[in-house]
DNA sequence: CGCTCACTTCACAAATTTGTGAAGTTAAGG
DNA sequence: CCTTAACTTCACAAATTTGTGAAGTGAGCG
């Protein structure tokens, strides 16, 4: 293995490459519809060596104020994708990542699927169910049933395969 | 049951509660990450009666311009929530809602998986494995292998239950 | 107790996104 | 072919979202 790609040579961090991952992984999930600054914010703490970072270390990695910093930090804790915890002794939160990680984010998915339901169940009931749209809409309000039955088995298996892999 | 919910007495369709719906499952999806108007362009071909609008009947329905209707087609096509057909014998198209509703739309959530995936893994070997955070990332890069794996299974039992309900 | 540091909230300015009208393109119909 | 209808593209205006500086809050330290 070469030096182009991988760690660098000295077995340091090298800033400059990990803020270019930051910044990539953040513009994914920005694409996908999370919020810039949380994105940013989150991909930061993933990318940290600790998988936390108080506010400052946020505000100068990502050259953001620290309202900004706040602002992203309210929303993540919010969904529960970050954890905050104050830093013994000090007057300093810092910023942690949750560490069954997927897990918190996947469950808060799961509200979404909850509420689009309950929209669904309520419009098959309007369009009534011998109608074509009636039962478009019951269907769809099924399929979201279904998933929501879906993902905890899929993350049960998911820690599962985990254990298994870290006793390796 | 009373005519208070359901489907009005006369068992047509009341066009203001229609709407309503239409205004409200749009909302949801919007707030999910949706583009606004396709958001509303999709739920008011779900409400509809052949799940399928001319451009026309989009464009007042929603009470927006040709122009909002063709961008929000442009994108509800390119994500394979929509298809775009000719009505024979007119210069009009109409667009369909896909049969397989969610199951396309879930095929297009794998497509940024692939993605994320992807950015994780380099991500990964950036850091190296013999770190915190290296570790850390990888564990992200299989978990979205794993969901990557485990969605057509789903999508697969989905088609069955399905099948089962249709033939009782 | 009062000062200071760390974070939050708020009002606003900047930037981005969104939807429109108008012009353009394509194809059906005479 | 010329007209016209249906949709698309484009430039711009409006609306929304976003991030900032400044003021506010409150916990820890002296």
């Amino acid at each position: 293995m070469t030096s182009t790609n991988g760690a660098p040579p000295g077995g340091g961090r090298d800033p400059e490459a990990v803020s270019r991952f930051v910044e990539r992984f953040a513009g994914e999930m920005a694409d996908a519809g999370m919020q810039r600054m949380a994105s940013r914010v989150f991909a930061a703490l993933l990318a940290s060596e600790k998988g936390s970072l108080t506010s400052t270390e946020l505000s100068e990695q990502l050259r953001i104020s620290p309202a900004a910093v706040s602002g992203a930090i309210r929303y993540l804790t919010h969904v529960s994708m970050v954890r905050r915890e104050r830093e013994p002794g000090t007057r300093r939160d810092r910023y942690l990542l949750h560490d069954q990680l997927w897990y918190e984010a996947f469950g808060r998915r799961d509200q979404i699927l909850v509420r689009w339901e309950a929209v669904l169940v309520e419009g098959a009931e309007l369009l009534g169910p011998d109608t074509p749209a009636g039962r478009r809409i019951a269907e769809s309000a099924e399929f979201f049933a279904f998933v929501q039955e879906e993902i905890p088995l899929m993350m049960e298996r998911w820690r599962a395969q985990r254990a298994r892999q870290r006793e390796e």
